[in-house]
DNA sequence: TATAAAGGTGAATCCGCAC
DNA sequence: AGTGCGGATTCACCTTTAT
């Protein structure tokens, strides 16, 4: 996509994030900050195919997963396939993208952006203090979540680091984060949210607004334009607002853009406001 | 494999993990812990194949990735494929798996675990508190492995756990483990050596004896048989050994055998020796 | 009024039992 | 042998009571 194109800018848009994201210029967005859904509701369009053979990863498949979630693990595949190859287009070379995940998808994830050359800066691992508990004995009380920091790839390396920010920001409820110290790949933060993240807070993945306010000190700037494909209750978009970041969302469901909307009018950008824009269309570069 | 067949036990075999493993039965196995390569020295079998075509996984693949270490992507996918299906038909429905990686191996590992139908319990984060700093300033600093633990797979569950042990064992110098509370998906364990482990420690990833001795503890008995497909220097037999469980390893570089076998000379085992058998043979169950 | 202790509530998953 | 229901389980968090 070469042409001069138009996008609203500050909005979230109720449609499908492969729609939106084909909108989108070609290396015009400096942040991605992505929560891919992996427990899409029944009766969606994915369903397991028996017959799809994987012959070109290795040959010898055993027989189908039976019970993968509601939908299949090839066409979850093909999904992540999808949208990673336009969050890829998409993205600046100085750009950065963060995806979170847990077990379930993330090694989807992981060999997507291998076989797709978005290269993985990080993989970092939110540590959950307050996880709820294993009730039945039987296994570890599952307390992490995955974020897979990358860029675009390519030859030379030219994402943004806030390294400064990184080593000497102030973590102080971050038991694992030395002051002073190098910022490590294990993070220590309880799932906590605020008054008014709980306010809104219906969506079942939503993610407290301190861990993606670190995602966006560290990777990008002020008037930067962050996008978020699966927008959820408008958690991303918020801290980029707060933090004086342009955003763009896409959210399907229109249950949680609603809230997302309503969310963002009570959003108020910090002090430094020079770098924000309301509504406006952003000019590819 | 259902004929009665006999194999060394207590022993490291200087052989590939396959040759070995095809020798061993059906359902034989209690345990295994494996290391998997993935920094193969350069020659080795494994070569990128521009020409490969992955249509099933998804169609619209973008072009090989370069400079995945020394060997093809594509062909870490067979050589994953070609030992975990080995290591899940040899493994005991009560049994469990280990497996030891980081981010840009464990995608492929997970993946594949989820194409054999082998179930992941959990996901396990070693947190490596005396991680070595980073020195680019361009990237947090890696200070963490991942281990996955599964099973067998199939309808019911029957894989052993010794939750006692992870709720109660003396976990004092684990930050992240709260005394009398489950056992969560984080470790907090930093990468010293002993004496011992020093002496013998020529191998990039050997990994300290008591995270493989957590490993054992959590999951297996006295007198069971724990395997390892990649022995390297022999830390997992080692640990074995010292916990009273009978072992067999593969290890194919001559140098890593030799001092495997060294080591394991050396070794003792715990006060608790009724159950543990050495050098016998092994009847199928 | 602040802090501490004590007590009640609720979440997801497994497993056994009845049919 | 498959289904469906109910009981058991843990611990963070909130509310209530005590110091």
């Amino acid at each position: 996509m070469n042409n001069i194109d138009v996008l609203p800018l500050n909005m979230i848009l109720n449609e499908d994030c492969l729609v939106g994201m084909k909108k989108i210029p070609d290396n015009s967005i400096d942040l991605i900050i992505a929560d891919p859904p992996y427990n899409l509701s029944k009766g969606g369009e994915w369903k397991w195919d028996n017959s799809v053979k994987l012959d070109g990863m290795g040959g010898n498949w055993n027989k189908a997963k039976e019970d993968w979630d509601d939908f299949s693990f090839d066409s979850y595949f093909e999904f992540t396939n999808a949208w990673l190859k336009e969050a890829k287009r998409i993205l600046k070379s100085t750009g950065s993208m963060w995806i979170f995940g847990t077990y379930h998808n993330m090694g989807i994830i992981n060999v997507i952006c291998q076989k797709l050359n978005i290269e993985i800066i990080n993989e970092v691992i939110w540590y959950k203090r307050n996880a709820f508990p294993n009730l039945s004995g039987r296994r570890l009380t599952a307390s992490h979540e995955t974020i897979l920091w990358c860029n675009k790839g390519g030859k030379k390396r030219e994402y943004y680091f806030n390294y400064e920010f990184s080593k000497n920001g102030d973590f102080s409820s971050d038991n694992l984060k030395a002051p002073g110290k190098q910022m490590r790949t294990v993070w220590d933060m309880s799932n906590n949210k605020s008054r008014e993240e709980l306010l809104y807070g219906k969506h079942p993945t939503q993610k407290p607004i301190k861990i993606l306010e670190r995602l966006i000190k560290l990777s990008s700037k002020e008037g930067d334009v962050m996008l978020t494909p699966f927008a959820g209750s408008g958690s991303e978009c918020v801290a980029a607002k707060v933090n004086s970041r342009n955003y763009i969302g896409f959210e399907i469901e229109k249950e949680y853009y609603d809230i997302a909307i309503e969310r963002l009018e009570n959003a108020l950008p910090n002090s430094n406001q020079i770098t924000f824009l309301d509504n406006v269309n952003m000019l590819e570069d």
